[in-house]
DNA sequence: ACAATGACTGAAT
DNA sequence: AATTCAGCCATTG
């Protein structure tokens, strides 16, 4: 069973658009927990009892890396995924990581002009 | 209830 | 500039 801050996240998780990658950090702060960025990763752990699913691989470090593609089906699952969107990645490392991130906190909240 | 863990991040050295 | 250390807080043993 889930708790509310998992499926809060898993919400935002599911809002990134596909092409674009967003960090734990973002997310966290998109919240209102600015430093719950490992309870993010852990929601996403916990993120394939999920419904509907959650694009999880869209989700890395601040670094772009795939810290989390271990945890998929299989290691490789994540990149093939983002490869799939259109994103470059190497090295277990998302190319172009600021030009594909995605932050909820400018794309959704804020009164952005 | 206490201690340990973790798909992170920012500060310190 | 790169590596190491500590904080963070829900979940799990």
């Amino acid at each position: 069973m889930a708790s509310e801050f998992f499926e809060r996240v898993w919400e935002v998780v599911r809002l990134i658009p596909k092409g674009r990658v967003s960090s734990y950090g973002a997310i966290g702060r998109y919240l209102g927990s600015p430093k719950s960025a490992r309870l993010v990763g852990y929601a996403m752990n916990a993120s394939h009892q999920a419904s509907p699913i959650v694009p999880a691989h869209r989700v890395v470090n601040r670094k772009g890396m795939l810290s989390g593609k271990h945890h998929f089906a299989f290691p490789g699952q994540m990149q093939a995924l983002l490869e799939s969107e259109g994103i470059q990645v190497n090295e277990d490392v998302v190319q172009n990581f600021e030009q594909h991130f995605w932050d909820p906190n400018i794309e959704l909240d804020l009164n952005h002009e």
